[in-house]
Formats: C-alpha cells, structure tokens, sequence
DNA sequence: TGACGCAACATTGAATACAATATACAAAAA
DNA sequence: TTTTTGTATATTGTATTCAATGTTGCGTCA
C-alpha cells in the first residue's frame, strides 16, 4: 500500500517560502525576519530556522551572521554563471534524453511543443512560460538520472523569477519558438550532440535577453 | 580590507561532521543520534540540528521523520547517476578552462600531472589520491563560473569515500594516468570539446571500477 | 555644528523544557 | 508456541526562554 508521507513542520515552512520567494512575493532583498514569520505561518520559531536553513543551503536566501536572512539577489554575473550552468546541465540532460526517453516521453514533448505554437499564436504570455518551463523540465526528467533532476530543479528554482521577467520581452518569442522546433526535432531524431548544443544555445539567448532587461 | 569571516556554531558543526563522514569515522548507514552528538561535540540540540538540516540539503545524510538521521548510503544505481552528473560537471568546466584559463594556471595543472606521475611511480596512493582530486577540482575552479566549482564541490564531497575505496584496484592506476596526460594536453591546445569528451570518458571509467568492487 | 559615546531596543544565536512519535520488550491470550 | 497488545523507553519535533550581538538614536562635549 502506499505509505504516508509525512511533513514535517519545517519541510512544510520551507517549501511555502520557497513559494512565496518564486511568486515575488518576497521579491530579492527583502529581509526574512524570524518573529515576523512566525507569526505570519502561526509556527515558533525552532521550525522556521530549520527551514532556513534549508533555503540558505539551496541558495535562495543568504544570512549574515546575527544580521538575518534575506531573499538572494543575484548580480549579473552570478546570473550569467547560473544560466551558464545551467544551460550545461540541460544540454547534457538532453544528450542523455536521446538515449534513454521512450517514444511515449517524445510523444508528450511533441504535445507541449504545439501546445507552446498556440500560446504563442494567442499572445497568452503565462501559459507559454509554464509551457515552456514543463518542456525544460520534461527533457531533463526524461534523462532518468534523478541527481541530474534534482541539480536542475533547485538550480532553476533560483532563475525562475528571473527567467519569468526576462519572458515579457516579446521581440525573442519567434526565435525561441523556432529553437523549440529544433529541440523537438533533433529529440525525436535522437541527435543527442546536436540536441545538447542547441539547448546551450536557447539558455545563452536567454542570457542576454535577461542581460538587456538589467542595462534598460 | 579582508573582512573577518565568523562562523555560526551551525556551519563549524555542520563542516565537522562532513569531514567525520568524508573519513569514513562515519560510514554509510551510520545513524547520527542527536543527543550522542551533542554530547561528542559539545553543543546543544538546536546547532545541531541545524547543521544537520544543510547536510541533508546537501545530501550527504538523510532523514526519516521521527526516526532519526543516517548517513547517506547510495546504491549502485545512485553512485552511477551521481558519477555520470559528475563527469558532465567536469567536462563541462573542463570546455570552460580551456577558454578561461591563463598559462599560469596550466602550468599548475602540469606540475599536478607531473607531481601524480612521481606518486605513481613510488606507489603511493593517498598522495595519488590527494593530487587527483587537486587536478579534478583545479579544473573546475578555473571554468571560472562560482556557481559550477559549488555544485561540483557538493556533488564531489558525496562521492569522496566511493572514488577513495575505487582507488585501492591498482589495475587501472596505468590507464588513469595516461588519461590524465591526455587531459593536460588537450588543456594546453585548448581544445574544449576533445577535453569535454576526455573528462566524461574519465569519470566513466571510475564507474566501472566502483562497479567491480561492488559485484566482487 | 559635527563627532563621539552611551544606552535602549531589536534581532539573531544557543540552550533547555515539553510534546509527539516510534521502537522494543514483556505479558497475556489464542 | 505464536501472536497480539500494552507499556516503558528512546528519539525526534516543537515551543519557550535566555544570552550574545548589532543597530539606532539621543545627548554631550569639543
């Protein structure tokens, strides 16, 4: 029978914050206050530092020692950096993919693929980021190495708020629309070099989208 | 100036244990029973725990609601998933270094290899070790991207004891070493993609030798 | 007027106390 | 003898308290 799963107070404190951080509810920079947290999640305080804890291992919240903890806010060379990594650990994600994804798994990409065309077509920007965001990740999850997974699950989390604002530029959607053309086809073609190249290329190109938003 | 770096009693206990774990004073399965740690490291529950938290973050233990934490014993399909992340990781900073690497820091990298070639020959195999790890991480940090040299660092600490126990076979000691003047080599023409490959092939390699000292 | 020092306050760091849960073992019933 | 069940004990989860440290603002003195 399925087991169940039990949560711990401070998993579940940290994954709300985590939500809270992802929706730019609490936007980089903002100061994490203990007893203020506490008494807006109604838990002490024991629980909430354990999942800060966790968060500042994770890199989503920095601490300086008896000054707080406040949410990461990343400069741009760190965000290069990170795209950069991240980028690798995609590309390889997909070379092992070819390898290794079922015709089924393709299948479903072929799925988001189109599902991505329409978005587009109807200028509805949110449900073509989390298209786009389900494609990323069904690529990496389809190179069924769960260290991998979970490398790039954390790593994105960090971009994710990032990456949402970098996506309201309009003028790269075409192009990136035509690259996910061109993933989908080298993946159903198993052309695991080429694949890991292209998804190199499409994190780079958001680089420097990402890099135009900071100059204007 | 050089600002005065403090370390919370959290991370001085988080940072001994790790080193408990990585000398294998704590080997894989061992439960870390709070009380007993406290009283070794003379601290109370609270840092402990928290240091606790960023080492299951981390991966290096896991934790089992109400029934304590353990050190974390991968099986051989993890330490496979594990060592294939590791190889991308490297490769990848390997194609990096040949682009951002001075001269001077190749010419580190050669001694290195040279230093390894005189461990070989006299036979001795901690300093083998050590200067192999040194070569691998060198590597790493001149890709010059902070965030790849932290999660290779992580990733590399779990594996520390496996790639410790993998180095006593003595068989493929010979191969090693060519495969690491192959590596200086390709760093020296700067030919990141014949390096990307090496380093992946590399890891690859130590693979089969966990993989044998599992089945035997 | 500006700089220094002191004090009050706010915030984090650490320790302890208490509650919830799991495990082990023994006693009782089948 | 085997199974079950209850209780004692150990261990983790959470809350509260106390200590250490950093910050802010006011007052005094040059």
């Amino acid at each position: 029978m399925e087991p169940i799963h039990r949560q711990p107070l401070a998993l579940q404190v940290a994954s709300r914050i985590r939500d809270l951080i992802a929706t730019d509810q609490f936007p980089p920079g903002t100061p994490l206050k203990e007893v203020n947290l506490c008494k807006q999640l109604s838990v002490s305080r024991t629980p909430l530092r354990e999942a800060l804890k966790q968060l500042i291992a994770e890199g989503l919240v920095e601490q300086i020692p008896y000054r707080g903890v406040m949410v990461y806010n990343p400069d741009q060379a760190s965000i290069e950096q990170m795209l950069e990594l991240l980028g690798a650990l995609e590309g390889f994600a997909g070379e092992m993919a070819c390898l290794r994804a079922t015709p089924e798994e393709i299948d479903a990409i072929r799925v988001l693929t189109q599902q991505m065309h329409e978005t587009y077509e109807k200028d509805e920007r949110l449900s073509y980021y989390k298209i786009n965001q389900s494609i990323h990740r069904s690529i990496v999850e389809f190179s069924k190495n769960g260290e991998l997974i979970r490398s790039h699950e954390r790593l994105n989390s960090r971009l994710y708020r990032i990456r949402f604002l970098s996506n309201r530029r309009t003028d790269r959607w075409h192009t990136a629309i035509e690259e996910h053309d061109a993933i989908l086809r080298n993946l159903e073609q198993r052309e695991g070099l080429k694949l890991n190249k292209l998804l190199r290329e499409h994190l780079g190109h958001t680089w420097t989208k990402v890099k135009d938003l900071y100059d204007s």
